[in-house]
DNA sequence: CCGTATCCGGGGGGATACTG
DNA sequence: CAGTATCCCCCCGGATACGG
């Protein structure tokens, strides 16, 4: 997408240049949500290629969009943070996702179901203020996965934050939640809901019942949950 | 872009998945600025092969965001014309294009001038209810052109709208506007004025005085051109 | 942990010509 | 006017392995 352009004036063809080659939009929205670190990034795009998230970083750093911060005292270990023309690209990517939202089908979306992305997003999204003050942790069981794409460890405390773990940490569980992959992902998508699966038996809490009955309120869902559907 | 899919859910690539191969963007603002027939889109992305158009405007419809519309009485001749879910992509557009006006610098745009591109562009925007309501005939003449792409012609009256010639169509003309070719585009995206290109010396108007002194008001311009850039 | 280097294949898409 | 058909090159980007 770089020298092969549609040498037109137009704004539109113009930001097309920078915003149009593979992988770029879906990084965007990676680096919008707030990931800054290579290995982060990674895994917001985890079918994306090491060699080409960093072809694309130094794109968006030329033109612009980001820019490599210098971690304090780690030579040779960046950030990467949006500028203010990044910044303004959110705007973008939320109408692109609004679009998606309302518009590609369901089914399709839900084709692409991806345990360590599910899990990766639903972490960032936690509305933590709906979470007891104490050190919580919760198992996701993936009924329908194997070995290590089955079982997931969210833990949070109001220190530390929210970690996501794919090993077991060990700590004693508070909630586990049993569900296929594709029950949790329409959950976190809008497009079905926590009490809903549970009476028709796809999902099964088991553990501290204050956790389990605010589950749809400490889930943070997508940001794009909200928006309605228009299409089956 | 259409198998080797980024195997997401999340919304914003599904959409991407839509969007993001070559020349779909600038085809759909095309769309959006209201083109419906295969050769006058083809003169908004004249660098798009027909091929390359006929294969997009085939998976745009199959995404559902544009529908074929046979022309009446005239079998084998289409239309092609924004679903519900294509109008909303106008949103989308929108955003891009202005963060492109905002973000992309000036001289980078206006190395990508094309007097074509810029005349279809203006005649579809020209601010009609400025014009006198005759018909009225103005003549466009790059300087910095050769032959093809030197002399444009705009007719315009009431009834039949506007045309845009590039051979002479030989009516009187009311107007004649000399500049090259960057002025003029500058202008259009609200980078530069009549006024001010007059006063420099890099535009000259000849002819009816009231049409000369109205161009700034006749003379539409770019959908994007009230927002103001941010860099250089 | 944070990237870079290299290889290699497939296909996207540019160019051109042509038809109903 | 409204597209098809065909050729073919190039380079995008996927995979893998490796250095700092």
């Amino acid at each position: 997408m770089s020298i092969p352009s549609y040498q037109q004036f137009c704004p539109v063809s113009m930001a097309a240049e920078i915003l149009g080659s593979r992988w770029t939009i879906v990084l965007l929205r990676e680096l919008c949500a707030g990931s800054t670190r290579f290995n982060d990034l990674r895994r917001g795009v985890p079918r994306m290629s090491p060699a080409l998230l960093s072809k694309r970083l130094k794109e968006l750093e030329g033109h612009g969009v980001i820019e490599r911060r210098l971690v304090r005292k780690h030579p040779d270990i960046y950030d990467y943070v949006l500028t203010k023309a990044g910044q303004e690209l959110k705007k973008v990517v939320m109408e692109v996702g609004v679009w998606g939202q309302r518009w590609v089908e369901s089914d399709l979306s839900l084709k692409n179901t991806d345990p360590s992305l599910l899990m990766w997003d639903m972490r960032r999204n936690l509305n933590t203020p709906k979470l007891p003050p104490r050190r919580v942790t919760i198992q996701f069981i993936f009924s329908d996965q194997k070995s290590a794409s089955k079982n997931f460890w969210i833990l949070h405390d109001q220190n530390n934050g929210a970690d996501l773990c794919s090993i077991d940490p060990g700590f004693d569980v508070d909630l586990f939640v049993r569900c296929d992959l594709r029950t949790l992902t329409a959950i976190w998508m809008g497009l079905d809901r926590v009490a809903k699966a549970i009476a028709d038996e796809r999902m099964f809490l088991s553990g501290d019942s204050d956790l389990s009955g605010a589950m749809q309120d400490w889930l943070g869902l997508s940001p794009f949950a909200a928006t309605p559907k228009q299409v089956a």
